[in-house]
DNA sequence: ACCTAACACTTGTATATACAACAATAAAAT
DNA sequence: ATTTTATTGTTGTATATACAAGTGTTAGGT
């Protein structure tokens, strides 16, 4: 579907533009299909990337600040996320003994008992996007996208 | 900056997640300029969205239902939004004449006015993205985005 | 005419995001 | 040692999003 028939624009857009509400289009598509997938579990799309980025850290118990520069989209309430979190017993959280202003979050026996459950699920997820193009078009996706951001470093 | 290190992965992501991390992370990059963008005016992007909506109709006021089908990411709130815009003077609303059920919302010469000051702004922001890249690598950009959310219609 | 269903919109609740102010601790400066 | 500054995290307010329930209006069926 064309970006101009989504929005119901009666003539064609320019090509940044257009760039642009693709890309956005694009996103909240993956989002809505996303929200279907984790919508039986008891979790938001958010509280599953942070319980995700705990459990790469393999045991090793993690500090917000750590957790806030793993985002994908920085949130600047990590600490209301973990919240939620804790409330439903999938992390622990404590004072972090070598330096009493950071905390220790940990993901829990049940927070990663539910990521193994969603895990195929979420794989499922991303091929039924990533089987419409070939690898190559993925690699050329992907290498457009980082260019178009058009940062140096 | 690859998707790799913005959320600072030891090992690299099968390409699949890649491709949907990168989507999501250029997304969050755009807002996040837009709202650079627009801060000093007093509305959001959501806002902004609906206003330039309006403008589009040409002087026809639209219903909530037509306000909310071109939106590129669905609320479930236009009504809210619109109570904003209306207490900033931005639009009109008022009960339709030929259905009591729909709204007439319409956008004021206030409202035109804040568009047609932030319009340079706009456009700015959207080139400062769109100059990355060729014309032609930005319709391959397109097509690819259009080809991975892959519907048929 | 009356009842029912569909429609257009509004309202309430929970969650998330942006931003600013705040508190506690640690590190640095004097 | 005391003061200042920076760091880390929490809390408050406004806005936006997802979802469900509710209100008033129109249209359809009988």
């Amino acid at each position: 579907m064309k970006i101009e028939d989504v929005i119901k624009s009666a003539s064609p857009l320019p090509l940044d533009k257009r760039t642009i509400l693709n890309i956005m289009y694009t996103q909240s598509i993956i989002s809505e299909s996303f929200n279907e997938v984790i919508k039986p579990y008891e979790i938001s799309p958010e509280q599953f990337n942070v319980l995700r980025i705990l459990r790469g850290q393999k045991g090793k118990p993690a500090n917000m600040c750590v957790i806030q520069e793993r985002m994908v989209a920085r949130t600047s309430n990590t600490t209301r996320l973990v919240d939620k979190l804790l409330n439903k017993g999938f992390v622990t959280r404590e004072v972090c003994s070598e330096n009493r202003r950071k905390m220790d979050i940990a993901i829990t026996e049940k927070g990663l008992a539910l990521l193994k459950e969603l895990d195929p699920k979420i794989a499922e997820h991303e091929k039924s996007y990533s089987q419409n193009l070939s690898n190559t078009e993925l690699e050329q996706l992907n290498a457009l996208l980082e260019k178009f951001r058009g940062e140096s470093i």
